[in-house]
DNA sequence: AGTTTCATTTTGAGAACTCAAAATATAGGG
DNA sequence: CCCTATATTTTGAGTTCTCAAAATGAAACT
């Protein structure tokens, strides 16, 4: 029996739950789950106990719950079609990788096989998705990779955005306004822990401050 | 309130029987769209029953159903991204034009009026899909075209196929291997109603002869 | 330990869609 | 005009997913 589209989003962001956990084997709480998928407490504790009646899930009351080795298989699919179809519309399609993501969100779930392999195919079997987001292969691997962001990485020293951890159109408009958008460099220039803040030199020799929640949503590579 | 896939299916179906009825105010019988739309006759009554609550069709009890303008519209535009995405996989992503109708039939109901749009520009606007059904504009106007058959048309004339108005891959699968799709020439050499049958002469100077409900599928245009 | 606070689960209910089978209406033949 | 065949509608029920609000568990503070 194939997932429904709402099985499909409760185990996309219990992975990506997972990953920002950095836990394989940790239990993501119910109330986290509920926020993500955007319903009501008590309707994720219910979906999830179908989930783990269908070993989709493992289940423990009141502690959370973690994706089975099947759930986490099907999850990577679902973050496959979906990052395949956001390079899709960037690259193919000529759109801005700051308004692909509610297209994503809503073709993940009805795209064929036939259709993911094909643009797959166009696109060259790429590895990352526009926003740095690592593609899942047809078997469910993910190439894992230990990420920097501006927030961690070192000062004065040259660095490229590899990826961007947030979704959100405005904040892209804005990364890519101020110039760092994947691919793009720049040099962390100082850190101001009281004031909560970065300051940063980009491409342009321009200089630029922004909070730490920002920076720590923007990875980087050491060039 | 946004019409469901549910709803965009019933009506769709309905304006396809509408259309093959050749009348603006025909009533649809009940059993008719039921299985148009694959459910039991019961459940088409009760769907009905509510969209004429909508104002999305008329809804005459034991006689029919019948679209409402506002339904008709909707309907137009169910069509039109059909249609675009059946244009759009055979044009730009090279698939077949036998096998399209599964995947556009799902993606019809969720690619967003920005993407359409885009997929429209990149296809340069195009009138019909790769069946020859002709694509609604953005406003729902269907350019409306009377048709021939291989049924209906002159014997002994140079005609072009233009259109196809069957779905089934195996049945285009058909169509193709023996020089039928949509653009080829053909003349029809001779119909005999006792054998069903209709005897044609196609492109490679080959004469193949089908049955009576097959040539009514191929609309064709004399040259 | 007692009590407040917070997250989680349970409960009862509803929306959207579906079916099978019983009841009823319509149309056609005798 | 009655009767039968066929289409349609009604009924009762089930699935999947959802919520609000009450009940309960766990944790944290005094």
């Amino acid at each position: 029996m194939l997932p429904s589209s709402t099985v499909e989003n409760y185990l996309k962001a219990l992975y990506q739950a997972q990953v920002a956990l950095e836990d394989e084997k940790a239990l993501v709480p119910m109330g986290q789950l509920a926020n993500a998928v955007g319903v009501a407490p008590g309707t994720a504790t219910t979906m999830v106990k179908a989930l783990a009646e269908s070993g989709l899930v493992e289940y423990e009351p009141y502690l959370g719950v973690r994706l089975s080795t099947a759930g986490a298989k099907l999850a990577a699919m679902v973050l496959r079609r979906h990052r395949l179809i956001e390079q899709f519309l960037v690259e193919i399609m000529g759109m801005s990788w700051t308004e692909v993501h509610e297209d994503a969100e809503q073709l993940e779930h009805v795209v064929s096989d036939r259709l993911i392999e094909r643009m797959d195919a166009m696109l060259g079997h790429p590895s990352v998705d526009p926003h740095g987001d690592p593609i899942p292969t047809a078997d469910g691997d993910i190439a894992p990779h230990r990420y920097h962001s501006l927030l961690t990485c070192p000062l004065h020293t040259e660095v490229t955005v590899t990826r961007v951890a947030d979704q959100d159109a405005s904040f892209l408009r804005f990364l890519e306004a101020q110039r760092l958008k994947p691919g793009q460099s720049l040099e962390v220039e100082a850190r101001d822990s009281a004031a909560d803040s970065v300051q940063l030199l980009t491409e342009g020799q321009r200089s630029i401050t922004i909070g730490t929640k920002a920076a720590s949503k923007v990875l980087i590579e050491v060039a």
